[in-house]
DNA sequence: CTGAAATTTCACTAATTTCTGAAATGTGAG
DNA sequence: CTCACATTTCAGAAATTAGTGAAATTTCAG
């Protein structure tokens, strides 16, 4: 890391270094990503190369995961050839686009893979009560994932005022129960 | 993998290896709690041992890692020595423990890195940029933990309602803020 | 206590993943 | 077109991580 970074910059950019190769993305990407995250305009790789100190093709490998996974954008600057790399100014915008990912990565195959084990006939009973097992995990799974559906939906407003109620959402559903009718709709 | 695991367990152990690998945990790792989370019975080491061709002793680490994540519970059988493992039977536990694991591990330390940086009085026009950024995320965090603390507090049942609601609060919500006042306590 | 059974530790090997530099390929100004 | 700059690929080196077996330690029945 090159003695340009301040110190503020390198403990965030070396925070995301240890908490990316807990996830699935190594090291190198997640420096690189922290540092396109902090910086105030677009990087090109020369630039990131120089202040990690990485080879220039470990950076080309490491922007194109984080290609892959949506988490950077490409800006390019009159006049000049090179790929400027810059990140989505809003945390909740990351955060999604890194649950559509993982989903998509993660939670689709999953699904899949249990959907099929439940569809087997149990043989035996040990498979029996493994299905059980499969069953349970299959249902909260589509539970959640089809919430966290609904919850993309909303409009950041809605979102936020859900979050900061809290638990006092669930006052608001036992007076909905006293109602048991939702004005304007169904339900 | 040994020839005794039915086809159907046999896929779903093989899947939590690969899955385990995507995750901080490691694919033996993986594959021991899926064998004992569908499981009819406690199993001990050499069981697990044998059934998936891991040394003895990898499958100690691999339980003491379990046992850390507090993924696993110890039992003991009457008239035996040896310890047996079994796990939660409840999906949305194992949901919980991860999540709180997590949040222990990286969620926590990271608020910390984030809050550390932002009471360093910036000395550069990149660190007054830099903190703006990490505040965003802080805030963000904050706001997901808090939630979700409320969420876990919440009792099975309003969980699953607000769940299946889904999309549909946010007409609640509307309803409420036409209202003014909610039943029963402040705002 | 004792010692057999169970579990853990640890030094080492095997496997995997990451990182690099050189070469290949792509690209757009002139 | 062409050629200088930019980016990517890729084979191998370096580093890291996982897995093993033997030895050490712990545990508890007798």
């Amino acid at each position: 890391m090159s003695p340009s970074l301040t110190p503020l910059v390198r403990s965030f950019v070396a925070h995301f270094g240890e908490m990316g190769s807990r996830w699935g993305i190594n090291r190198t990407v997640g420096q690189i990503y922290a540092l396109i995250y902090v910086a105030p305009q677009p990087l090109n790789a020369d630039e990131i190369a120089d202040a990690l100190e990485f080879s220039r093709s470990n950076v080309s490998m490491g922007l194109k995961e984080l290609q892959a996974w949506q988490l950077v954008k490409l800006r390019h600057q009159a006049g000049d050839r090179r790929e400027y790399f810059e990140a989505p100014g809003d945390a909740w915008e990351v955060f999604r686009t890194l649950a559509e990912e993982r989903r998509r990565r993660e939670i689709e195959p999953t699904l899949t893979m249990l959907r099929n084990a439940l569809l087997e006939e149990p043989t035996t009973p040990e498979d029996r009560h493994a299905q059980k097992r499969m069953k349970g995990m299959h249902d909260l799974i589509e539970l959640m994932t089809s919430w966290f559906d609904d919850v993309q939906r909303m409009d950041a407003a809605t979102l936020a005022q859900l979050m900061k109620m809290g638990a006092k959402v669930q006052r608001l559903l036992e007076f909905k129960d006293k109602l048991k009718v939702l004005p304007g709709g169904r339900a």
